[in-house]
DNA sequence: ATAGATTATAGACTGCGGTCTATGGAATTG
DNA sequence: CAATTCCATAGACCGCAGTCTATAATCTAT
C-alpha cells in the first residue's frame, strides 16, 4: 500500500461520508453530485473515479441488507413452521428498509433499477435473498407445509415479488402507508389463498 | 374556435405525433424533447405549452387502456365464476400493454411514477381499473366464490398490486419474461394460497 | 380601423448527471 | 539521483429535461 493509495482510499472514503450525511439530511435527489464534490473537497473525476454512478453509493448501502438476512434467518428457531419464519422474515425487511433507507431511499433505487442497460441489483437472482427464501420454502415443501404445485424458485421468486411489489406501491403511494401491515396482510392471503 | 386556437391544437397534435413516432422507432429514452420539436418543426416553448412533461405524452397513450378495461369487462359473459373473470383481465391486460406500450414503454412509465412531487397515474385509486377490479370482486364475494375476511377493496388492491409487481419485474428482469404466463401462474397461487 | 390586450411560440438559459482531457506529484526504473 | 511512467484528481465540457423571457401574430373593444 503506497501513500498515494493511501491518500485515494482517504478520498473515496469522504466522499462516501459526505454523500451519506446529505442523502440523509436532504434527500437523495436534492442532493447533486457537485454539492458532494464541493462539500467533501473533491471534484468530479474524484467522484467518478471511485464510484460508477450517484446511485452507485445508495447501492453499497443498499447491499448491507443482505448480510441483515443472513443474520436473521440465523436468529429464527428452527422449531418455527415455515410460514412463520417466511413472514417474520418479511415483516423485518419491510422495517429495516423503512428505518435503514427511507421511502426516498427506496424511490431513487427503484427508479435506477429502471434504468436501461444497468446491471441492477434488485433483478439479481443470485443476490442472498433469493437463496434464503428458497430454503425457506423448500424446508417447507419437504415438511409438508407448502405446495409442491411450484417449485421452490418459483415461490421464492413468487415472494420477492410480493416484497417489491409492496415497495413499490410504498414509493408511489402519497398518503400513510404501513409497509410492515401491507405485506403481513398481503402475505395472509397469499398464504391461505382468496378463493373462498 | 378561433384560427389561433386552431393553429394550437395543430401544433399539438403535430408533436404528438411526431413523439409517438420517435419513441416507437428509437424507444422513449433514446429521443429528446429537442429532436421532438426539431422534427416537427416546433419549439420547446410550444411543447411544454401543450403538455407538462415528455412522460406526458406517454401518459397520454396509457390512459388509453381505461377504456380497453371497460370494453373487456363488458364482453365477459355474465355466467363466468369472478375468478375467470378476473383472470382473464389481467391476461388480456397484460397482453395490451405488451404489445401497445412495449417494454420501453413500461419501463419509462414506471420510472416515471417514481418522481418525486408527481402526480401519477398508477397510484390514482380513482381509475376505471380499480373500479372494475372491485366491481368484480364484489360481485364474486356476494357470490360465495371468494373470500370475505379482506374488503372488496382491499382485495382489488391486491390484485393491482399483483399485475403492477408483474410489470416491474418485467421492465428490470433481463431475459425473456412471459407476461401473461407469469400473470396466470401468479393469480394460480394467490386464488389457491400457497399453504398445503 | 386602430389601439391595446392576449397568448402561442421561439429559443436562450439553468441545473443536472456524467464524460473527457490535462496535469502534477508520486512511483518505478536504471 | 535522474529520467520516465503512471494515475488520482481537477475542472471544463456535453447532452439532457425543463424554465423563463421576449416577441409577433391574432383577437377584442371602441
Amino acid at each position: 500500500m503506497t501513500s498515494r493509495q493511501e491518500k485515494a482510499i482517504e478520498t473515496k472514503k469522504r466522499i462516501l461520508r459526505t454523500a451519506l450525511d446529505l442523502f440523509s439530511e436532504k434527500g437523495f435527489d436534492r442532493v447533486s453530485v457537485d454539492e458532494i464534490v464541493r462539500k467533501s473537497e473533491t471534484s468530479k473525476g474524484a467522484f467518478y473515479g471511485h464510484f460508477t454512478s450517484k446511485y452507485d453509493i445508495f447501492l453499497e448501502k443498499f447491499k448491507e441488507i443482505d448480510q441483515f438476512y443472513s443474520d436473521f434467518q440465523e436468529s429464527l428457531p428452527d422449531s418455527l413452521p415455515a410460514e412463520q419464519k417466511i413472514r417474520k422474515l418479511a415483516i423485518a425487511q419491510m422495517e429495516y428498509l423503512r428505518d435503514e433507507m427511507g421511502r426516498d431511499g427506496i424511490r431513487s433505487l427503484y427508479a435506477y433499477a429502471l434504468t436501461p442497460s444497468v446491471d441492477n441489483y434488485l433483478s439479481d437472482t443470485e443476490r442472498p435473498l433469493y437463496a434464503i427464501l428458497e430454503q425457506l420454502v423448500s424446508d417447507g415443501q419437504e415438511k409438508g407445509e407448502l405446495t409442491t404445485s411450484a417449485s421452490s424458485g418459483q415461490l421464492a421468486l413468487l415472494l420477492s415479488r410480493s416484497m417489491r411489489g409492496t415497495l413499490y406501491d410504498w414509493a408511489i403511494f402519497d398518503g400513510d402507508f404501513d409497509l410492515a401491515g401491507e405485506i403481513d396482510g398481503w402475505l395472509e392471503l397469499l398464504f391461505r389463498g382468496i378463493r373462498n
